[in-house]
DNA sequence: ACTTATACGTATGGTGTCGTACAGACAGAT
DNA sequence: ATCTGTCTGTACGACACCATACGTATAAGT
């Protein structure tokens, strides 16, 4: 049975701010549709525009010699796309490409640094977020060394049902695949185990989680890390 | 036949301040040796001091479950330990580990924040240097992910030893099997590969590089990635 | 209704690494 | 000189995943 969940029409970081700076960031932002394929921005290039996703899911993926793009982030409705402009680099640090659809706030990276500058609190978050990026980064980069695809794909899942409304989505194996940097037959397996045990439900690409708690259990521990962290950093630490 | 290598007894990102920023940094820091196992701050506790290493090597690492430590980046001279800082998070991202014994110029955490505020070269260094630390981050992940034991190996010490003085560093199997997340028997075939084919020498942990070129051509891709990714981002683009 | 493309299940042999174990080699201590 | 701890080479079964292939089911277009 397919959960109700609800959630507010927004991103959570922009939600931290004063009502002035949420005011500020409305007047010079739009808001943009997020398409299944979309990049974003490109490895060392110049990205136009920084990104507030409200729904949707965006991955960082890095592309080694002619291997699939592995996913290394990915950010949804709690976090940002295109805080390393604060670092004062205008190169993006890889591509950026959307995984699930939806919608976002941008902005261009101009207005961002006007926005952004010292002493504001869309500065403030956008480093903190920074640093919470960095460290999902990094765990990312234990587990998908260390775990095994069926704990890594249930996280996957998660973490995604998380950032996005409702309780499904459009992902082949294939693309679940790519990202998690497995063949297609590994996802196909995995998934099937899945399935069997009532966790989630699939076919052609529209997956739905049936039952978030088991799938938490069938996930590597990195689920609960990731959550924590960002709960953490991002959202117990208030702005001031 | 060991090359003879030259190298200035500095840090290189120090290197990159004016003359009067280098004299602020010399009179609020010390000089501290870097031995072989210190771990120079843990995860998620407030670190002390920032570090820009001399000689030697820094090794950033992750613990996930009961697993080895997996190192995610190595700092040398060309870079420092402690920029997360800028942040303005004060809690340390990850475990760092001396891999191999030098000499570093410390400073506390305190005074970084002092000497690294808004509008000092020391600043715009440390960012820029935080942006490439990500890169290798990633690149590291995906290498970890992609490729094997042998190519990661040459890598390894290819790039300890353009991060140290002279040819010969202190590494056991164990060691580098733990850091590179593998079993100590898979470097012992890798090590003894590298060995036949004299590029490497070794002996109860003395390992002497013995063939630069030779081992370039047996690592992966990417070193020549990361290196050319440090010197376009810290050192071509120049400060002001 | 037919074709075509896509998504998925499944099978099989191959490979890289794991996990473990054991023995030889060397260095330092007594 | 002997002992002891550490470092290293090697072996072998187990396993996860690779690489590839093929058949089938569903959806979309003509």
């Amino acid at each position: 049975m397919p959960m109700k969940r609800v959630k507010p029409p927004a991103n959570k970081l922009l939600k931290l701010l004063s009502l002035h700076e949420q005011q500020q960031v409305i007047e010079n932002s739009e808001i943009v549709d997020l398409a299944f394929g979309d990049i974003l921005c490109e490895d060392n290039q110049n990205p136009r525009h920084v990104y507030f996703p409200m729904t949707g899911l965006i991955s960082l993926v890095i592309r080694i010699d002619e291997e699939a793009p592995l996913e290394l982030a990915m950010i949804g409705w709690e976090g940002m796309l295109g805080a390393t402009g604060l670092l004062g680099i205008s190169e993006a640090p890889k591509r950026a490409v959307v995984a699930v659809t939806g919608t976002a706030v941008r902005m261009t990276v101009k207005d961002f640094e006007e926005l952004a500058r010292n002493g504001t609190q869309l500065q403030t978050i956008a480093k903190r977020y920074l640093f919470v990026l960095m460290r999902q980064l990094e765990r990312t980069a234990g587990c998908t060394h260390y775990h095994e695809v069926n704990g890594r794909l249930a996280r996957w899942l998660l973490m995604a049902h998380d950032r996005s409304t409702g309780n499904g989505f459009y992902l082949t194996q294939q693309f679940l695949a790519k990202i998690l940097g497995v063949q297609r037959s590994a996802i196909s397996i995995a998934a099937s185990a899945l399935q069997q045990r009532k966790l989630i439900n699939y076919s052609r690409g529209d997956i739905t989680i049936l039952d978030r708690k088991g799938l938490e259990s069938a996930a590597c521990s990195c689920y609960d890390a990731i959550k924590k962290d960002q709960h953490s950093f991002t959202y117990l630490a208030g702005v001031h």
